[in-house]
DNA sequence: TTGTATGCGTTATCAA
DNA sequence: TTGATAACGCATACAA
């Protein structure tokens, strides 16, 4: 193993005491014995042992993040933000991937607790009372990123998806469209389904353009899902000239889907994504989507986190703003004079 | 804090001795104390400390990940792999995004050293003497995942790259293309680049097809360097009929670059991937590519390291499979008959 | 089979 | 300003 405490101190001619102080309080030591410690650090290439530390403080210097799958690359963007304010802070961050399995949640929390951790990002899935129970048991802060509680109250970091939503179906309606189907997340979820589709809602009432039950067809965030919502919502509804996905991969599996049927995006019909994955640029045409500040998400929960575990004081939450990325796949719909 | 052995031992009337039996070797506790042990475990919600146990054992359940970056989807899939093994094996994994920024190398070598990690993975960046060198300093077991070294004698897990090429080009080749352009990765990545680029260049040449200069066109595997390389390509050589990345995202840059400018894929020109990632699946046409098992190499490779970390002999290098995974961005070249 | 005692490397308390 | 020492929680060598 690398050197100890011990072995600077012995090199500097010092007492480990000193030693420690050079390294957590420099101010404490007069300047020559510093120096001579600081000597011996380096030649010795001496880091302190982060597990005497730990036992010591009772700090383990790790945060968890509980996010729904890593592979996905809206929480691959979002966990980016997370790391990089961890490595600023001298932390690491142990991941779980929940895969929407609720039944490994409490197995995560335990290993949470187990390995000490001092705070918790819990990304994006919504908090059931069982969740709840087992952050108090964990005993550590808890900070929601991409998600929040109406019941508990945990500080959160994300957007305003009812407001987001309300926007983007907007959108479509300014572009002249009226005939708009949605895909929408499960009703069930508070934070990406409801208020999303919430908003789809309020945005058409307003508009006077009165919703139907056909126009609405509910999946689950995934691509395979928004392809088939996209053929059952073509079924029900073939004269809607645009949809609005409440995820960027339904968006894409519902234009696969239509492509596939010869329907022409955004000819035929436009579609509207939502959260701006880094695909959304990638494909032609180029996805028109409701962006969401993923890696700021991330960011701005791990910094809250951070100030929370260090001056123990709760920080506030965080709403952060949306914004429309328009590239191809709205159109404008053609004024229909010929009717 | 939460209850200590000493605790556990109290309640169960024995020494902390037998409760650490009990945990960590059952079998050398008679029945009747080990039962009474486990109870009080159970009663207290008893956990050994991480930290005192690393502290006598020097080992930190923990392994190291060096990935360029899991925001791609590549790596994030590839981690996933990872992930899961560490799990089972009660591990952490602290992950460092390299950036192919190799000046943060050391510093994140350094991070593994004051986390004092059991073993480290090392993913799909080439060896330079400079990591060599670090990984020495570490003195961890080290597996590479999606690359090998040639100078230095580290396990890895991955596919062959050079077969896999040269079979994606008799793949292009036997669907009757000829004038087949290449968009490679650099020429001094000895993973991604070199290899792929001589399968390619052999296979044209064991099929008598003369390869030009022109027909080849450096990216550095990312999205807007294909886009950009494709450009380049169809300036120089406005001919081909199939175009080979080295990379699935090269690829969909090239399709945007081509979809862009009119030419149709497949119709006009054949693109064929490598990697498939997720996102090839997801887009129209569907992307037709060269598949690594990517997240069987994260698995592989973990399952590689833990098993050095173990038992301490060094495990064997493992060659995966590749193939070809047949959508829709490549066609059966038209005979020409009307020439 | 079980218990006692020691050391792992740090930091903080206390005395000098 | 500095140094000696106790305590953090655990696993094992050794003694019983």
């Amino acid at each position: 193993m690398g050197p100890t405490i011990r072995d600077v101190a012995q090199k500097a001619n010092v007492s480990i005491s000193t030693v420690s102080r050079v390294v957590n309080n420099p101010l404490a030591v007069r300047k020559e014995k510093r120096d001579r410690v600081l000597v011996a650090i380096k030649e010795l290439g001496y880091e302190p042992n982060p597990f005497a530390s730990g036992l010591r403080d009772k700090r383990s210097m790790t945060i968890g993040a509980i996010i729904p799958d890593i592979s996905n690359p809206f929480f691959a963007a979002l966990l980016r933000g997370i790391e990089d304010v961890a490595r600023e802070n001298r932390n690491n961050v142990i991941i779980c991937n929940s895969d929407q399995d609720g039944s490994r949640f409490k197995e995560y929390m335990h290993f949470f607790y187990k390995k000490r951790v001092d705070g918790i990002i819990f990304v994006s899935e919504s908090i059931t009372p069982n969740h709840f129970e087992c952050f108090q048991k964990v005993n550590a802060p808890v900070v929601l990123a991409a998600t929040e509680s109406l019941m508990y109250d945990h500080p959160f970091v994300k957007v305003d998806d009812y407001r987001a939503s309300f926007d983007g179906t907007q959108f479509l309606i300014k572009n002249g469209h009226r005939n708009i189907g949605m895909i929408s997340g499960s009703i069930s979820d508070p934070i990406a389904g409801r208020p999303r589709f919430a908003g789809f809602e309020n945005a058409m009432n307003e508009n006077g353009l009165l919703l139907q039950k056909e126009q609405v067809v509910f999946g689950d965030l995934k691509y395979d899902s928004g392809y088939q919502a996209m053929g059952k919502l073509i079924a029900k509804t073939p004269d809607i000239t645009a949809v609005f996905a409440a995820s960027d991969e339904m968006a894409m599996g519902a234009i696969s889907f239509l492509t596939e049927r010869g329907i022409e995006v955004p000819q035929d019909v436009s579609v509207l994504g939502f959260d701006n994955i880094p695909a959304a640029r990638m494909i032609r045409p180029g996805l028109t989507t409701v962006a969401q500040p993923i890696y700021e998400i991330g960011h701005k929960s791990a910094s809250a986190l951070f100030q929370w575990v260090n001056t123990g004081v709760k920080p506030d939450s965080i709403m952060l703003d949306h914004e429309i990325i328009v590239r191809d796949t709205v159109i404008r719909k053609k004024t229909e004079s010929l009717v």
